[in-house]
DNA sequence: ATTTAACCTTACAGTTTTGTAACAAAAAAG
DNA sequence: CTTTTTTGTTACAAAACTGTAAGGTTAAAT
């Protein structure tokens, strides 16, 4: 979706993005626009700065209260400020106008990309050789795959988030459970070593150290 | 981490990130800087596109190879070919030097930003007044907290970053079973009730919706 | 209006997951 | 060196999860 309000720019822009297999949405007029926008939901928005009766980066500042979607904001002026805006308003890249075709689509491409591994949650977390996929709850090497039990996902989640600190047995118990008070203690010790031994299985051994007296920690 | 051949840049990069929180690294050469970026795994490499040695592009696009650490690539030429060249290989930024402190500090932080909910995993998806929180497998609505199966998870996850699209029983099965040619048709439906009931717990009624014929959708 | 195909529900049994207890091992404290 | 505290292992029972069958319901097709 293309929010800007110079015709000509639009008309081009648009054209660009459809030559390269976008499918574009260029609104009538901008009354409204944060309800359409948000009513439209695009994968994109290609947002100017400039438009008349509106701020662009308040828009910006609006739509970020309550949408994830990603932004690029465009404009005319080479300025510094407002990119320094855009940016600290939540905008996801900024291109100034006269734009480089190539370059913009390149970008549109690279927003778009990390978008979605946001969006579409393509949560494959690595860890050294293996890959963790949070939505399978497995572990692959290679070609063996285990699967995670909810606790052992929790734990190794955990874990693997917070790499290279030690990490408390209080920490672990709160990921875990919601009252941790009814929970007998040794419960986590007991599901730690499940996960170890899972672990083992593709051939890590000893990398979820125990820090006695402080917690654990993955090497 | 810094990776540039220019000291006098680098050490008053260095300050400046220093003076404003961060933790720096700079490597002693460029010796088998590849295998070092790898192992010390910094937060985000600051790399020069012209280093001694060593082609920057070349490296990026080895380093992705291989990691999703998030790199701004940093150059003194105001070249729009090497852009192209540098987001295309993964970059997840550019700047230019001689470059604006604070620009720059603002697009540290929004790559930063951007990676650690990537990172962090920091998978709570907003589904109407629903937070679904993919970690630990629960929906909750207010107070209300439901939790969720494992296949129930992976049918709503799929679902969710599929809205106002039809999806098929043929999608789902795919995602729920690697092998699909052994698993009774019906214990899709099956699955797909379960989830429907959990729903109706925390007041969702009606919102994933049978389309007979061709799948189900998440109004 | 009747038939047919697609989908839904319930109940049940096999399997997996989970928490606890009892005992063992290891590190820290005395 | 001995005691104490912390952490680890194993086995077991309760609970939860999952797939299937049997029979019911709905909507499209004839």
């Amino acid at each position: 979706m293309i929010v800007d309000d110079d015709e000509a720019i639009s008309s081009e822009l648009k054209e660009l993005l459809q030559n390269n297999g976008y499918e574009v949405i260029l609104p009538q007029d901008f009354n409204n626009i944060l309800e359409k926008i948000l009513k439209i939901s695009p994968d994109l928005l290609l947002l100017d700065i400039n438009l008349p009766f509106v701020n662009g980066e308040l828009l910006l500042q609006n739509l970020r209260k309550t949408s994830n979607i990603p932004v690029i904001m465009v404009t005319s002026k080479n300025n510094e400020t407002d990119e320094a805006l855009s940016i600290s308003y939540g905008a996801d890249d900024y291109i100034t106008k006269p734009y480089n075709p190539n370059i913009l689509l390149l970008r549109i491409g690279a927003v778009l990309k990390r978008s979605s591994i946001n969006y579409n949650n393509n949560t494959t977390i690595t860890y050294k050789e293996l890959k963790f996929d949070t939505q399978k709850g497995s572990i692959k090497r290679d070609n063996t795959e285990i699967i995670l039990t909810k606790n052992e996902m929790i734990i190794f989640s955990y874990l693997v988030t917070h790499q290279k600190r030690i990490v408390t047995r209080d920490e672990l118990m709160t990921a875990l459970w919601d009252n941790t008070e009814y929970v007998n203690d040794n419960t986590l010790t007991v599901n730690i070593s499940r996960l170890r031994n899972k672990l083992k299985e593709v051939g890590y051994i000893d990398v979820l150290a125990t820090r006695k007296g402080q917690g654990y920690i993955l090497l």
